[in-house]
DNA sequence: TTGAGATGAATCGGAATTCATTCTTGGCAA
DNA sequence: TTGCCAAGAATGAATTCCGATTCATCTCAA
């Protein structure tokens, strides 16, 4: 006997199909950009009919927005959860980094799409994924506004600076590795950005600590 | 009389025409998107007819390149010049990302275009801008192996890594300057920005010169 | 008068969305 | 156990709209 929280829903966000067409449109976008994307080759890719697709989303703007918040939803869920054993400002935000960079490997087609259709400016896409940047850098401003209040960062550059530095940092690396199609360790990049970054806005007399 | 250059060939890239078209497209590009400025918007923006665009460029897409083309060239030259009576690495740097920065307000429509469309995924788009960062990285790898040279810059990170921070992190800048419509004092910011990366970079040995 | 320049309505293809139809499945009565 | 039915799923061809590009026609200056 099964549970009710299992029973197959056919249709309805949680069932397999529902999965294969994000991820078919995922790639597929990736591959050729939303516009450039129809609806028929994201149906193929994903093994259904046309309109099976509109039986799972209201239409091809949803399909989209789907992915990419649920993409950003997870990111911030992880860093949260870190959050809770990784009090260090220094750890936090390399920690943030390190995630960021890593998003190439986890999932090269979402980190293409993300880097290529989530600053544009298709009204739709730019409004609500614009939502989600200003999360990412207010999370970024917290930890650095900490760090300086306990003095270990500098007090003389503005919160808000350094947050979009260092998002502006990690994502155009990421962007580059995701254009060239090169690899990177994800790990030894961040550490080497964040050494830089953090170099760069420690605090004069923490110097060497 | 007049020499032949100035004569006034009515059609081709010299005349007024072409050029208010460009600005046209530019203008309802940053408001509306690429893909959501039908060539009848831009024309009328222009006040031209639909087919009059054609006579002066090959297609839609055409437009654009043509668009991001000048930008870019523009901004190289400019740079190309400032170098040849400004030496010293970290003012070569300086001077970079306020050029970069102030784009913002030399022409408020390119640079949302910038943000909005370079970056993107329709093939023709990424092709041929891509080149241009290249190009962009190149120089700022170039400026920065030459502090490393002179004992400037630390020796122990990446000339790549750098260059694509100091870009990343003033893109985000000028992007997030963009999409909020702040306004900001660009020399003030490029200065903080580079405060900061400057001082994450510089040799232990030179601190404080 | 002529031809370069300009016009904008018509053409043509492409793709998002719809919907009439077909398929599946699980329950139920014979 | 088997055959049948209804409702939910899925299909994909047809509809409809949109917009890039073309081209027959017009304008006007030399």
């Amino acid at each position: 006997m099964r549970p009710d929280t299992t029973k197959m829903v056919a249709c309805g966000p949680g069932s397999e199909k529902y999965q294969r067409i994000l991820d078919a449109a995922v790639e597929v976008i990736a591959e050729n950009g939303y516009f450039s994307s129809p609806v028929s080759a994201i149906a193929k890719r994903a093994g259904v009919a046309d309109g099976t697709i509109y039986l799972y989303f209201k239409s091809k703007d949803e399909v989209l927005k789907t992915a990419i918040d649920t993409t950003f939803d997870k990111f911030h869920k992880q860093v949260e959860d870190a959050f809770k054993t990784l009090h260090g400002p220094r750890e936090q935000l390399e920690y943030i980094a390190q995630v960021h960079l890593e998003s190439h490997a986890v999932n090269r087609s979402m980190a293409i799409l993300m880097q290529t259709e989530v600053r544009q400016s298709a009204k739709f896409i730019a409004e609500f994924s614009h939502h989600h940047l200003v999360k990412y850098i207010q999370v970024v401003r917290e930890v650095v506004r900490r760090g300086q209040q306990e003095g270990i960062f500098r007090r003389d550059v503005s919160d808000g600076v350094v947050a979009h530095c260092m998002f502006g940092a990690i994502d155009e690396l990421l962007s580059s590795a995701v254009f060239t199609g090169r690899v990177y360790d994800s790990k030894a990049t961040a550490s080497q950005v964040m050494d830089v970054l953090l170099n760069g806005i420690t605090a004069a007399g923490e110097r060497g600590r």
